[in-house]
DNA sequence: TCGCGTTTATGACACCCGTCATAGTAGCGG
DNA sequence: CCGCTACTATGACGGGTGTCATAAACGCGA
């Protein structure tokens, strides 16, 4: 969950991940991020000659394929999975994280939506990537537990959904409520 | 819809409501909303001294009353209501409105939570009423039907959660299809 | 030791931001 | 006509933004 390998150019896009999930996309100064990191300035011109695009973008990447390894870790560590101990275990994940600090960070992939999704395509678009790349090993595992293709989707679709409304009605209020309330009532349908 | 009564001051929370719906809080500059309103700037710090806090707050304000009123507008317009009708006329609503505007813009308390649920407790706490204020009229419809006020709570609260969830992905994928899926799957949760 | 890619350093650029100070104009009651 | 309030107009300020140009240091192979 740190900074992944220890170059400059690892650290930069950790910590432009990290800045999405406070303020947002326009709210994230690549000077801050920089500094952040721990890294020069010119790295970013160097590493990142596509722009504040480009970095946002391998941000979102760097981001769903850490929301899709953790998906991995929960499905590894249950003997017995079900869709509804997965939803459980990741409503848990974005509950612990919310409550210990402070709902301070919320989702790169939501802020970068709402922040991009009318001007800039590109975010656009690694944000959907991003989303794809977490859905699929949640897709895959309900697959797995004896869900048709289509099916196994949809339900992944409707834990993402449910999962990210509640991650912003969780930090408008400051209470993880709405978290252990969608993992309590989607139970069902998950397990259907 | 449009511009409520026609003071310069109400378009200019009218306008500064639909850009942070496109652009997030950080994105939304005063000028363009004070021009897009057809006000003069001027009318800006006499109408809000309170600087741009206080606009996103009304503006928020206005949106949280607004969707509270189309609630109440789609329940008079139902001849037998029911939990799973009401959710699929709301989320109707959104789909229409995201796919005629070509995805532009998602709910301006999403953005304004993504934005500032960290830096800005102000905008946080009026995001967290127009929420309240946009929550109650669901759950009081659902009280009318039966529900116990607890159940109705939570219901109305996990059909929040799954609206903002859907429109963040809508948007993401530029499709409504999520919103047509939780409609579907929350119908037999909703009717239970 | 030289040379040459890779990486870093730093300052400048033009632009947009929210806020404020200040002066101006209407419009209405007296 | 005056006077006062509500509203508008406009320019400036300080600061932050992403981006770029340019030069310096580094590090490794020859």
């Amino acid at each position: 969950m740190s900074a992944s390998t220890h170059g400059p150019r690892e650290r930069i896009v950790y910590e432009a991940a990290q800045h999405l999930r406070r303020t947002g996309v326009a709210g994230t100064g690549l000077r801050e991020v920089v500094s952040a990191a721990a890294a020069p300035r010119g790295s970013l011109q160097h590493y990142f000659p596509g722009g504040k695009d480009q970095l946002v973008g391998e941000a979102l990447e760097w981001a769903g394929t850490w929301a899709a390894e953790r998906v991995d870790e929960h499905l590894a560590r249950m003997r017995r999975p079900s869709a509804s101990r997965l939803f459980d275990a990741i409503t848990d994940d974005w509950a612990t994280d919310l409550a210990s600090r402070d709902f301070e960070r919320g989702c790169p992939v939501a802020a970068a939506v709402v922040d991009c999704a009318d001007t800039n395509d590109a975010v656009r678009q690694a944000a959907s990537a991003a989303l794809q790349t977490w859905q699929r090993p949640i897709t895959e595992a309900l697959v797995a537990m004896g869900r048709g293709p289509r099916r196994a989707q949809a339900l992944s679709t409707l834990m993402l959904c449910a999962l990210e409304g509640a991650i912003v009605l969780a930090r408008a209020q400051r209470d993880t409520a709405p978290l252990r309330l969608v993992a309590r009532e989607l139970a069902p349908v998950l397990d259907a």
